[in-house]
RNA sequence: GGCGCAGUAGCCAAGUGGUAAGGCAUAGGUCUGCAACACCUCGAUUCACCGGUUCAAAUCCGGUCUGCGCCUCCA
């Protein structure tokens, strides 16, 4: 299994600190809202690595933080005339809903920022203690020029970061030593949430949170450490920094980062209000049609998302749902018995998809080329297996599909669903009006259900609709 | 200004030296009371453009054009 390492820009091998077992971190969200479908990527993609390792027989300890202090926070809490708390375990929960709906597993562990605080300011105690870290009234900034390797991540170095840095000397942080030095803690403001600390009364920056639960729930070397490109530089750069520098060994051995998602070929963002919170695609697709898009392009490619796009994943998603459909309907209908030899011989002919897909998710998951693996074993099942097929071979094939597809996430179930009286009524009386032969009827009331947004379709096993 | 990414059929998207996966849409067919659904079949002599290397290039090298990202809170 190979993976782009954003620290040496190459594919590499993945051999783990311990052998099958993984410590994973993945940067999560701050909660001032609703998620919004940017930062959903990462949590499928790498929800997704997750679940290949585990298929391949690692033991993941998958750790992925909520920030839950912020100045964004704050700022909602103080308009809503709320507290910070209040916001964040809002956010948090509907996070968590917006996970589930995606299929995106908890993580082993969800740190909160704020029950991490002792653990940040013993973490820069000892920068500050080993030189690396400096208190200038109350705020402590990090020493950067003191850590030789500072940029290797980001491929930067420190005078190019200078030069086009020029917006920082400006700012007004005339404190601090150099002006590429970043924020370990920082005092209150007034109303602000705060904690004690040897520096003052205030709250810790943003990078020394990852650093620190990182630290604490994987250990201070880690496998691998991941999230959106955007953290390369500073965040990660920084945690890197900090961690190294304190702990005295490498941080995290593989970085992963996934690119961004635009929006009609736009970067999504707040002041061009082209951005969509997860919820309000849930309003509109099952959030799986969502997970399947995501997973139709490289997660180091950057993915655009448009209405178009979103209904060609919506169809391209049905039919593998559809595929599984007919497969149980298959082995329901068939009787018992066994395998026959061009049976025998058809499943031996089955494993090159998933060799296919073995190989294409071990190439840096490339989950593209993986679900091309699924389609083709879609296709393979769809006419391989016939009205003849016995009982055992259809459920051999809708097991394959069912577990390729399992390690992308996607569920191929379709939901039950239930529907009101009114509309099984006009579902009977319709079948009613076709069995007496009056189809403009018939046809009427087809077509005032596909007004309420119900599409029937006629089969041989009956009357079946779905939501338009 | 510095660093970096991308350009493959109408659309989405794999493929990084050996002769273009897969999906959506369109079309034709099977099925159907008619539809819809589903299934089957069909599409690039060619990979933004121009040169070069090679027996062989979408893939490597040089240049051009176009789009985008990071360098500042951001997944």
């Amino acid at each position: 299994m190979k993976f782009y390492n954003t620290l040496t820009k190459k594919k590499e091998e993945f051999v783990p600190l311990e052998e099958g077992k993984v410590k994973m971190y993945v940067c999560g969200p701050t909660v001032y809202n609703f998620i919004h479908i940017g930062n959903a990527r990462p949590m499928i993609v790498f929800d997704t690595a997750r679940r290949y390792m585990e298929y391949k027989g690692y033991e993941v300890n998958y750790v992925s933080n909520f920030t839950d202090v912020d100045d964004k926070i704050i700022a909602k809490a103080i308009e809503e005339g709320v507290s910070a708390q209040e916001i964040s375990s809002r956010y948090i929960e509907e996070c968590k809903k917006d996970m589930e709906a995606m299929n995106v597993r908890p993580a082993t562990t969800h740190p909160l920022a704020t029950q991490e605080i002792p653990g940040m300011i013993e973490m820069i105690a000892a920068l500050v203690e080993k030189g690396y870290a400096y208190d200038v009234n109350g705020t402590v900034y990090f020493r950067t020029r003191k850590f030789e390797e500072y940029g290797k991540l980001s491929h930067k170095n420190l005078d190019d970061l200078r030069s086009g840095g020029r917006a920082l000397l400006v700012s007004g942080e005339d404190q601090k030593e150099d002006p590429l030095d970043f924020v370990l803690w920082k005092p209150k403001k007034e109303g602000e949430p705060f904690w004690t600390a040897p520096w003052s009364e205030g709250r810790p920056g943003w990078h020394i949170e990852c650093s620190e639960m990182a630290k604490k729930y994987l250990g201070e070397e880690i496998d691998i450490h991941a999230g959106g490109e955007d953290l390369i530089f500073p965040h990660h750069e920084n945690e890197i920094a900090q961690s190294e520098c304190c702990n005295g060994k490498p941080f995290a051995r593989y970085w992963l980062h996934n690119a961004f998602l635009n929006i009609d070929n736009r970067k999504m963002s707040k002041s061009l209000g082209n951005f969509f919170t997860v919820r309000e695609i849930g309003e509109k697709y099952d959030l799986q049609v969502l997970r399947f898009f995501m997973l139709s392009a490289h997660y180091r490619s950057p993915l655009n998302f448009s209405a178009e796009i979103m209904e060609a994943s919506k169809n391209a998603y049905e039919r593998i749902v559809t595929a599984a459909e007919r497969l149980k309907e298959m082995a329901a209908a068939a009787k018992e018995g066994t395998l026959t030899d061009a049976e025998a011989q058809k499943l031996e002919e089955m494993k090159q998809f998933r060799k296919k897909y073995e190989e294409a998710m071990d190439d840096d998951l490339n989950t593209a080329d993986a679900l091309a693996a699924i389609f083709e074993l879609v296709k393979f099942a769809n006419t391989e297996v016939t009205d003849a097929a016995s009982k055992v071979f259809a459920e051999r094939v809708l097991e394959e599909i069912r577990a390729l597809c399992d390690i992308q996430g996607l569920i191929v179930d379709r939901k039950k669903e239930t529907l009101d009286e009114e509309i099984e009524e006009m579902i009977a009386q319709r079948q009613a009006a076709r069995k007496a032969r009056d189809f403009a009827r018939a046809d009427a009331i087809r077509d005032e259900l596909l007004a309420r947004g119900i599409i029937l379709e006629d089969t041989r096993e009956g009357v079946k609709w779905k939501r338009a």
